[in-house]
DNA sequence: TTTTCATTGCGTAAAAATTACGGAATAATA
DNA sequence: TATTATTCCGTAATTTTTACGCAATGAAAA
């Protein structure tokens, strides 16, 4: 990351490289220790935080920029990601002088009110589904920290990131139907339990651990391995994995995944 | 409708009064003659149509420019509404040189390259529901009709409005059973084969007729009336309508209305 | 070595929902 | 009066969901 390239490539030719007026926002969730997280950034010399995001170029496509952003948080490629909602009221992105004063800041760069980057814009999001364990947080030149944050403790966040986080949380409940989620969140050997605890908490209720079990195997989507995760002092559960072919083939027929 | 008015205020004033680079556009769902049907426009001098669309004002709300461009078309205020995609390519809004002229034309106005109205432009999109029989569709001063297609036989459309009303439809299926999308289709006052017809169209395939009246009426969100429908050579069936209150609960409560 | 504890695997059974389908009631027409 | 076709109001078999039990297991404690 070369900040001073960055800072020049957005603060002063941003407005011609860029559309203006237009953002992106990522939502990357991931499932650590039977809890959902989400990828969050700290400002420089603030207790901000912020969602990763950036502009879309003059000749990019939405997804690709989408996916340009999350490579360059997550170090990652090819990360399953779907557009969930447009935000753009018309205040959504202003900034009090103190804000516009520490953008200042951490740019140097000075600002009046008609720089590009303080006019109103409209955020197209996304949100991503990744392996916690093979993402590499990437801080960009604004901030200082780019970590998981639990999704049930928030830090304080700028405009409105917390409104998109609850309405991708909530597109996310409903996609877990019917589009590739746990098999996205989930290493590629997991044990039932595992999977158990993964709805559980993206769901946010209690299943029943037999009657889910019973159910997704029925299901045929996942192949028992003839391995064994040792945890300790209990019985060891067996490892599982997707059906690849089996899953894509049930996801693109549309066959509702209802646990 | 002030054609040359409006005319002025898109063509010469557009840039100032717009958010460049954004539009809206809106698939328009009715329901008529067991038919599911979409609200186009056809251009002037020109067989090619398009969705009710528009641009945003700057200090206008999403929603609130989506609402009056379907005002502008149904003459309806409170329509139910949704945004459900926004469609993004770099060169969907490519005009070619034919276009371009043609659209110079029928404005009254010349056009270079660099006028804003042929610039990329990112669309919003949003699908609505309302009673077929209650829309009075009005063409804009770009077009010279505005009238219902069928859902399963569409003229021949510009851009990617054919891809926007597929994705419409696509949402509008999931969306039937936590969205009050028969409640907004329907007369106030329908029959069980048509809520029946209704949920046939829309999910494109068969429902047991009697299976889903009895499950329809073990929700209990709908009240039935002490009077019948005439309709000719046949049994009168009664007229339903909603209970409004506990539909409206239901939606709230995210109680899936699975049929 | 035996016992304890807690998790996982593999069920059983009752309740609820879904699915398939029949025939009486009805109303205009022949 | 008989015919035709639609609606109403079912019954019953099948499938799914829900609730829950207990044996197998494995490390640690006694």
């Amino acid at each position: 990351m070369n900040e001073e390239k960055d800072t020049i490539e957005l603060m002063e030719n941003g407005h011609s490289i860029y559309l203006p007026h237009l953002s992106i926002d990522c939502v990357i969730f991931g499932y650590h220790e039977q809890q959902l997280k989400v990828l969050l950034l700290k400002w420089k010399n603030r207790n901000r935080w912020s969602l990763p995001g950036g502009f879309i170029k003059n000749e990019e496509n939405l997804r690709t920029a989408a996916s340009r952003i999350l490579k360059e948080r997550t170090g990652l490629d090819d990360i399953f990601l779907q557009q969930f909602h447009t935000f753009g009221e018309p205040t959504r992105s202003e900034r009090s002088p103190e804000d516009v004063e520490h953008l200042s800041s951490i740019t140097n760069t000075p600002l009046d009110m008609e720089h590009w980057l303080l006019k109103r814009t409209v955020s197209i999001c996304y949100y991503a589904v990744t392996e916690f364990s093979k993402v590499d947080p990437q801080p960009d030149f604004l901030s200082e920290q780019c970590e998981w944050q639990e999704i049930d403790r928030l830090p304080e966040l700028i405009f409105d990131h917390r409104d998109m986080i609850e309405e991708a949380l909530k597109t996310l409940r409903l996609h877990i139907y019917h589009q590739p989620i746990g098999y996205n969140l989930l290493s590629e050997k997991f044990t039932l339990p595992e999977i158990h605890d993964l709805y559980e908490t993206i769901l946010g209720k209690a299943l029943d651990r037999r009657n889910f079990a019973k159910k997704l195997l029925s299901l045929g989507l996942i192949k028992k391995l003839n391995e064994r995760k040792s945890i300790g002092a209990h019985r060891s559960p067996y490892l599982y994995k997707f059906d690849k072919r089996k899953y894509e083939k049930a996801l693109k027929s549309g066959i509702v995944l209802v646990i």
